[in-house]
RNA sequence: GCGGGUAUAGCUCAGUUGGUUAGAGCGCCAGAUUGUGGCUCUGGAGGUCGUGGGUUCGAGACCCACUACCCGCCCCA
């Protein structure tokens, strides 16, 4: 038999009125704050992704999906590379339909979207090889930490309104490109003395990606990670100011935070804010539920004008794993349909036919028996099909035109006008 | 890329030191009940035991390889 590849899966019907749910609210959370969506393509040039994500990146040297694309007789095929995320191309929207050149200096680009991205990982729980993702981007010549306090104010909003408890917030401070060098070397002098003591993992992240030793869960690396400087220390005024003024912007909003200085971010275009929502549980290891940062120089490096640019990104499959049992069992209760037509005898089939198109005229959901079965049969089919109502029609209500509605969860059964089932059903909805 | 675990009915799982026709619960189908679902009772269908090889008189079980999934590491949303 053949199956999915791995790490890509089937979203089934039983769980798409989860999806649809977190969409509805995102998008509905995009509305309120002002921004529109954007759909780039699935698959861009390999060089945007090793340029705008950065190359040294574990993303970009063995996590892509990238494959040449035919070429022609006279001419060899050209690196593509199925979108590993999303900021990088919408960027490089901005930038080629020139989004920057109708506006006045302190007006912004509020851009959102939502689709699938590829990364080859290793699956694990919550993290597949297809997985999707919203997120949004706030680009223009400003770069007021207002852009970023509105977001996860936003983000806030978006979590509560699904019900998702026990979040928290970090944020952090990454600095300027060139700050980050200095800094960097800093911490690996600091680290040198305790290599020995340092476990095995750590003295690899020291020679790749030293700031990574900040999340290792050794105990023995942790006491000495504790007083090694943190990339706080380096800000330059600049950044400070804007990050102090990030955090006021967020306690005149009321929203809770805590400031992680350990809090490094993956992609190299990040610069100054760097924030994540933490989940609770039920998620493993991979219990990020949103990231995201500034990254003022990412348009410059796509070759575009200079830029400032906000943006966040959360992945669909964790999130509605974070979903409570509740609210997802409501979820799904209410993605069933109004009614189940059954009938009884010929006559009373092609009447149903009718009723099913008139109430579906009318907006109601309407399911209906094609084939004759025994009643006993349909009314049980009715029933696994969630539908809040039967509608029962056979020779006798075909000839008064007063049908039975009964309700399938209470029992209670009417007889009733098709005009004042529709009534009854509208209210019901 | 690395480490650990798992793979038996549609689903969740049992299956004794290797022994004859491989089981349960749920679900499904039929009947008890000719126009009324859920509860109950009775019966039924449904399995290359992940794939391939090996050991053995005999393998669902033991060994090897492969594949897939799960958990973790690296990394990351």
């Amino acid at each position: 038999m053949i199956q999915t590849v791995r790490g890509t899966r089937d979203i089934l019907p039983e769980d798409m009125a989860l999806w649809h749910r977190i969409e509805d609210v995102a998008r509905e959370a995009f509305r309120r704050y002002g921004f529109s969506e954007i759909r780039t393509p699935i698959f861009e040039k390999t060089e945007l992704f090793s340029r705008g994500v950065g190359e040294a990146s574990d993303i970009v040297n063995k996590e892509m999906y990238t494959f040449i694309d035919r070429g022609r007789e006279d001419r060899e095929g050209e690196s593509l590379t199925l979108r590993p995320e999303n900021t990088a191309s919408v960027v490089r929207s901005y930038i080629q339909h020139k989004m920057f050149a109708d506006k006045s200096p302190g007006e912004v680009t509020k851009l959102y979207y939502a689709g699938p991205m590829f990364r080859r990982e290793r699956p694990q729980a919550g993290r597949y090889r297809q997985f999707y993702q919203i997120g949004a981007e706030v680009l223009g010549a400003s770069d007021d930490p207002a852009i970023e306090a509105e977001s996860i104010e936003m983000l806030d909003w978006f979590l509560k309104e699904l019900k998702i408890a026990n979040t928290r917030l970090m944020i952090n401070s990454v600095g300027e490109p060139a700050m980050r060098v200095e800094y960097l070397e800093k911490l690996r002098e600091a680290l040198k003395p305790h290599l020995a003591d340092l476990c095995e993992d750590c003295n690899q992240r020291y020679e790749t990606n030293a700031l990574r030793v900040f999340d290792c869960k050794n105990e023995k690396c942790r006491s000495i990670i504790a007083d090694m400087p943190t990339i706080n220390d380096y800000l330059d005024q600049a950044s400070r100011e804007h990050f102090e003024q990030f955090r006021a912007h967020l306690d005149a909003r009321g929203v809770e935070y805590i400031v992680n200085p350990r809090m490094v971010r993956g992609l190299d275009y990040y610069t100054r804010t760097a924030f994540e929502i933490l989940g609770s549980d039920g998620l493993g290891a991979q219990n990020t539920l949103v990231g995201g940062g500034r990254y003022d120089k990412l348009s410059e490096t796509l070759g575009g004008p200079p830029a400032k640019g906000f943006g966040f990104a959360f992945g669909l499959d964790r999130m509605v794993l974070s979903l409570s049992e509740s609210e997802a069992a409501a979820l799904r209760l209410a993605d069933s349909p109004d009614v189940y037509i059954v009938f009884m005898g010929s006559t009373a089939r092609s009447k149903s036919f009718l009723i099913a198109r008139d109430l579906r005229l009318a907006g109601l959901s309407v399911l209906v028996e094609f084939e004759e079965r025994k009643m006993k049969k349909a009314m049980a089919q009715a029933s696994r099909s969630r539908c809040r109502y039967a509608l029962i029609i056979g020779d006798d209500e075909v000839a008064s035109e007063r049908y039975g509605l009964k309700n399938l969860s209470t029992g209670e059964q009417e007889s009733l006008g098709i005009g004042e089932i529709i009534g009854r059903l509208k209210i019901q909805q």
